[in-house]
DNA sequence: TTTATTTGGTTTATAATATAAACTAGTTTA
DNA sequence: TAAACTAGTTTATATTATAAACCAAATAAA
């Protein structure tokens, strides 16, 4: 009846970024930061753990003197959204085709 | 650019009980227990929470010689779980009308 | 008949998660 | 040179989800 919803999806902010990735594929910490309206830690810790399931990655450089975090989509990161999203249309219901 | 999302509806098996009950408004323990394929013990205390939300009352009665809890959703639950799914479409981008 | 087993749950304990607060390291401005 | 800002990371705490254990009564089995 239900389908099983990605645990790693199903979270705010987590769902969030990879909302914004899958439109941009590439995003810097502070563009996703204020789209999110998410803190700086709890950003970072989320953006980890979406790295360590290898949905994006994650770039460190600099611009100017300043220390850049660079956030990329993955494609296993796309297909999982896919997923997701798929699955979470059995509970709302929503788009039948 | 995101809607929040109610936390309380956030959570897959939650979820799974609001979406039952938007179809048939009222189920039993074990109905909601077997299509979300929960056990009883998680089902318990997710029914209590959306009770103590005022999303769904719940009523415990006798089928014969055993216990029966009945749920059901209020107004103030279907109204939440709409709000809900319009919030996700904000993350999902499916059904921009 | 007394001892499992099943029904229909609730309560308790533990593991996982999200989040805020504090911290690091360097940069710019006053 | 001291305060404030950029760009994050780490740590600690509170919340949440979940599994495991438990309860009470009913029924089935030995």
């Amino acid at each position: 009846m239900f389908k099983p919803l990605d645990a790693l999806l199903h979270s705010e902010l987590r769902l969030g970024i990879m909302s914004i990735l899958m439109q941009t594929e590439v995003a810097e910490f502070a563009y996703i930061k204020e789209k999110t309206q998410s803190t700086a830690g709890n950003l970072s810790i989320q953006l980890q753990k979406l790295s360590e399931a290898a949905y994006i990655t994650i770039e460190k450089s600099f611009k100017g003197k300043y220390p850049l975090t660079t956030c990329r989509i993955t494609s296993k990161g796309k297909l999982a959204f896919e997923v997701y999203v798929d699955a979470l249309k059995s509970y709302l219901r929503i788009d039948k085709t």
